[in-house]
DNA sequence: GAAATATATCTTGTATACCAGATAAATTTC
DNA sequence: GAAATTTATCTGGTATACAAGATATATTTC
């Protein structure tokens, strides 16, 4: 389990009781102050919040396969803390649909919902149809700039086989098309399906010649967006990104027990086909 | 505070421990069983899963007005359960942004982020634009009779007057849309968005003659998917979703309170913005 | 030896107690 | 009286203990 160390920080201080409270009149309390402003201020990263990133992280990066168990108790050994931050990390990987669990019995590592990856591919194109219109009407000359030099970089750690590296170009480039239309929200969603696809997109990784594809094709994006041609951007963007529909069936020989196919996996979908469960 | 009430079951109910356990070796464990079948098998509905889906269901009927303070300990003594299942079911809800918390100061029914409102239109008009064009391909007639008795129904409740019923069957219709192209993931993305933006549209509901007119725009719609024709249908849908679109000015004005400007209020944009945020 | 039963001990779900930061009222200071 | 300070007591964040279902091993039964 890489990516996984103890948290620091001070915690379980003990300290005596401040003594017998002197009686008091209460507070009202309970009225909403100026939120806005105090939810920018703090935000300091929770305990909770570590746990979930590195356990997000090492599953899309398939350091826990799936099907591997998660057991709350043995992160609370290995992070060095108790089980309701632990928890709630889990709860959140639950709803992202990376773990799934079975109660009172384990939780473990979601496998890859073929039915969802399908529709998370289809989505992810319908949204970035969306980002890459937006982005050819909005996209100021420093923002283009600043893709090309995005695609600069990839192109870089493509000749240097820095696959890692590479990839977290390739998100700057998508996410900088999304900033540049002017939808940062849509580009969270976007996001979330590319969580959803990426532990498959590791699988298929090993495709000579894909890195510099993947570059010719975002600058031909690129091209689009700076010569504001909208549909040709769109046009490109949709065979960029129906290069990563390959066919799943060779990949579901090669490890079966990473997929699954009947996605009843999940509760949205539990709830809607209760009755049929309870009859049959 | 409708919609809440105490969770029945037995609970607490305490027995004196069985004895001291005989010496005998431990277990493995830690082997995946059978997921599959384990999850689809059980699946009772949790105190967290009730009190998630009261407390959003007050939010989005505006029942719980935007600031409202959400307090964990007031919960657990309406529902009579402990702080861990309440907390649980808050935390779901500031990940569908329905809620925001401040760090040991409060959590608060959130306000309406009109930016992400904005965004969630567009993002919910391309997803529906992907489940009617699948739909016009693969409805079979069951599925489009299914639909016209859901328009009919919409029909009723709109005479009748019945803006609940007549929304529930508006939901159905275009649940019935994303199921029949085989789409029940987007249709889930779908509800999503619809649920940032249904507190907006409550807002805006008196508007006369709203309801028939939604009708006929739905037969419009159900008509061009009967007539397999694809193109049509889906500039029918976005006619039809364009309607929400109307000018926000006036009713922020109406509610200043309701609404908030800049979104920074989630944890994704704060991740991104730290670095200006402790300069600046 | 094989099938059925019993049981120890896994797991997650829940209840409860305590901690530290934040807030507003009470108090002090000028 | 107004501003600064103190302080009680709110809040959510965390730690820990217990409850109840599920599972694999040990045991019994035939």
């Amino acid at each position: 389990m890489a990516g996984q160390g103890e948290i620091s920080g001070t915690m379980t201080e003990a300290e005596p009781s401040n003594g017998p409270a002197r009686t008091r009149k209460p507070r009202a309390a309970n009225t909403p102050p100026d939120i806005g402003r105090l939810l920018q201020v703090r935000h300091t990263e929770k305990n909770s919040d570590i746990v979930y990133r590195d356990l997000k992280h090492a599953i899309v990066t398939m350091a826990l396969e799936p099907g591997t168990p998660i057991v709350e108790r043995e992160l609370t050994k290995q992070y060095g803390i108790s089980r309701t931050p632990v928890r709630e990390a889990v709860l959140r990987l639950v709803e992202d649909r990376l773990a799934d669990v079975a109660p009172k019995s384990g939780t473990f590592v979601a496998r890859i919902p073929l039915a969802v990856l399908r529709e998370a591919l289809v989505a992810r194109r319908a949204l970035e149809e969306v980002t890459v219109r937006a982005a050819t009407e909005f996209a100021s000359e420093s923002q283009i700039m600043g893709m090309r030099a995005i695609i600069q970089r990839q192109r870089e750690m493509a000749e240097a086989g820095n696959e890692e590296a590479f990839h977290m170009a390739d998100e700057d480039f998508h996410a900088a098309i999304a900033a540049a239309g002017r939808y940062p929200g849509i580009w969270e969603m976007i996001s979330q399906m590319r969580v959803q696809v990426e532990r498959y997109r590791r699988l298929t990784l090993p495709q000579p010649g894909r890195m510099p594809l993947v570059v010719r094709e975002h600058t031909a994006v690129l091209d689009a967006i700076a010569a504001r041609d909208d549909d040709l951007a769109v046009a490109r963007m949709n065979e960029h990104l129906n290069k990563l529909q390959l066919d799943i069936s060779i990949f579901r020989d090669l490890w079966p027990d990473y997929f699954i196919y009947d996605p009843v996996v999940d509760a949205g979908l539990i709830k809607s086909t209760k009755k049929l469960q309870e009859t049959g």
